[in-house]
DNA sequence: CAAAGCCGGGAAAACGGTTGCCGTACCGTA
DNA sequence: TACGGTACGGCAACCGTTTTCCCGGCTTTG
């Protein structure tokens, strides 16, 4: 038990169990050749005190800390939370604990969250943040490894591990052209938005290769479900010929949905519908709910916190990782013959509750 | 600049300073009295080896790391997130870093990251999660001070943070009164959720105070649009006079704005909606805007920040803190002659972007 | 001129562990 | 009996800083 003042030191360990410090250090840590009933003494010793060892103490000798810095680029926001989590999960099953630093989109701030994790002696470095772009590397010649996740670095010499939004996209529109659609238009967020022309390239490539075109040029806006709303407006002032509408987001998507509905288009009989995200709260709220693609960041946070082990262990693995995304199938889409049942929520109009 | 290799000691700055460690030490901790032109020459030979000082080291000695650990109970959510950001920026400015731990309502993983933060002997820990209930202390006679933020500690000698739900919901009440508004319906979450007992116990007793009663019974369900929906439904397969809803989320009354559009009754004109949470996603995508009610998280997390700071510094605050809720509005409730124009945004439909 | 005080800086003891090296006692064997 | 080997556990250096105490020299004062 051990009283709640100060806690208890290796020392007075040592002093119960009548051994020196040394071979209380050993008992506990199961090293160097000691007989059983030594250690089993010294360990009750341990328990009776309450014993913790000081991670401080032992880091100083040992050089390692065990721990490691998370610092967001931006604000903590609805992308880098699963990056993290993913993160926070890998590392904590390593032992590791995170720093936890919010940048804010303020590189004073961020240097000086930096100069203090250096200063805290961290094994390694995450950054991540709210945007896929690159951004500029976080520091030089750093005395500790660095992995970006989410976000990556202009320097392609650091480790990044980054979404495959070209490969989500081809998931979505391979889905689209699966199900017979051919008349694909695609609303998105701002053109100078990287995530928003990157998949909006892939769609028109994608297309291509199957030998067609986007139904209408790619649709450039805001990530807001009025712009999704707006651009419905938009098709059908233009008359022009859809059977299919991909998505920047879900946030679009729910908006183009409601504005279909609107206008007495059915989804997905006479257009199925695609987002982006998987973010819950939007892609099961939106009537119907929505078929989209999840670039699982949870998985891919925790994929930068093994590169990140892998190179505080020594083998750093440099250069642009891509983590893949996959396409959760909903109602927006359901039609025809289904290749498989929806494995997240059966198939009907979801019941109220009571 | 010094290399990248090992971070250099103070031993070496206070070499090719010329001077002892000690020396080195009060000139670059501006302590001692020492000539100037010593203080100076030792900062010199800092900046030019990239001295960093070794945290790890100053802690073992000064006793204090100037970290602190979060906890969350359940897994980070929208609600732990705010109170998170919060609660590192408070601390930030106070020079302390943050440890986060993702608890996952797991009591092993739990009392894991206890014993971990407590071998990394952090300075305090803060303890949050997604419910605003009680819960049990995380641990007793803990040898540093713990602040409960958003939910609460069940020991009341502990010190816990929290939203003044009852408070919020007289806001919420006292505004659609203010607006002359006499016939309220209520529509929140499950029964057994605390935060939705609480407000519904909260509306019936102000507007008794008001010399009125809800316009039906409150109607308990889920944390959800379609929930609301569904609700609105009820209200009118009823035929229950209602002039007003005061819903237990946004995400609930987003629903009920849907389904009273869907029914042709008008927000606000005809039905005035008040939302709870102030969710941005939720509140200002609504047709129309949500007025809602602002638990002012962040504010929370960095009000719990303090009162651990105090009580590291030994002016324990111990007991149940209520947070003040704050309402917002927005066009839901904008109706007759509006006391003083909204702060938030402009009266009026939004307009579409290009 | 001597004593007292101040200023600048050095030496060394902590802080709490870990670990390599060494000594001792006991064993078995020649 | 003497010697070598092994098992067990102690000693002490070390990790990087902070901080207390002390000392020598210079200045001030009686």
């Amino acid at each position: 038990m051990g009283n709640p003042g100060r806690p208890a030191t290796i020392k007075e360990v040592a002093a119960l169990a009548g051994v020196s410090i040394g071979t209380a250090s050993k008992a506990l840590n199961a090293r160097g050749s000691l007989r059983p009933e030594t250690r089993a003494r010294v360990r009750d010793a341990a328990e009776r005190l309450g014993f913790r060892v000081n991670a401080v103490a032992r880091s100083l000798n040992t050089g390692r800390t065990y721990t490691v810095g998370m610092i967001t680029t931006d604000t903590i926001g609805r992308f880098s939370i699963p990056v993290m989590i993913g993160v926070e999960d890998a590392l904590g099953a390593g032992q590791m604990s995170v720093f936890l630093c919010d940048g804010r989109d303020d590189a004073i701030r961020e240097q000086y969250y930096l100069q203090t994790l250096l200063a805290r002696r961290v094994d390694g470095i995450i950054v991540t943040g709210r945007r896929s772009a690159e951004r500029r590397p976080i520091g030089a010649d750093l005395p500790v490894p660095v992995v970006y996740a989410f976000i990556s670095s202009a320097d392609p010499a650091d480790c990044s591990v980054v979404p495959d939004e070209e490969g989500g996209t081809r998931l979505a529109v391979d889905h689209l052209l699966a199900i017979g659609r051919a008349r694909v238009a695609h609303v998105t967020g701002p053109e100078h938005h990287h995530s928003a022309r990157v998949r909006a390239n892939a769609a028109v490539d994608q297309l291509r290769r199957a030998g067609l075109g986007l139904a209408a040029p790619p649709m450039y806006g805001e990530w807001s479900e009025a712009w999704g709303r707006h651009a419905v407006g938009m098709l059908l002032a233009n008359r022009v010929g859809f059977d299919a509408v991909y998505c920047g987001s879900d946030q679009i998507a729910r908006g183009v949905a409601d504005a279909l509905r609107a206008a007495g288009r059915a989804v997905p009989d006479d257009v199925a519908l695609v987002g982006f995200d998987n973010w819950d709260v939007m892609a099961l709220a939106s009537q119907p709910p929505l078929t989209t693609i999840d670039m699982d960041l949870e998985g891919l946070g925790r994929a930068a916190a093994d590169l990140l082990l892998g190179a505080i262990n020594g083998d750093p693995e440099p250069g642009r990782h891509v983590h893949p995304c996959r396409l959760v199938a909903r109602e927006s889409t359901a039609i025809q013959v289904r290749p498989a049942a929806d494995p997240l929520r059966p198939a009907g109009p979801a019941a109220d509750p009571a």
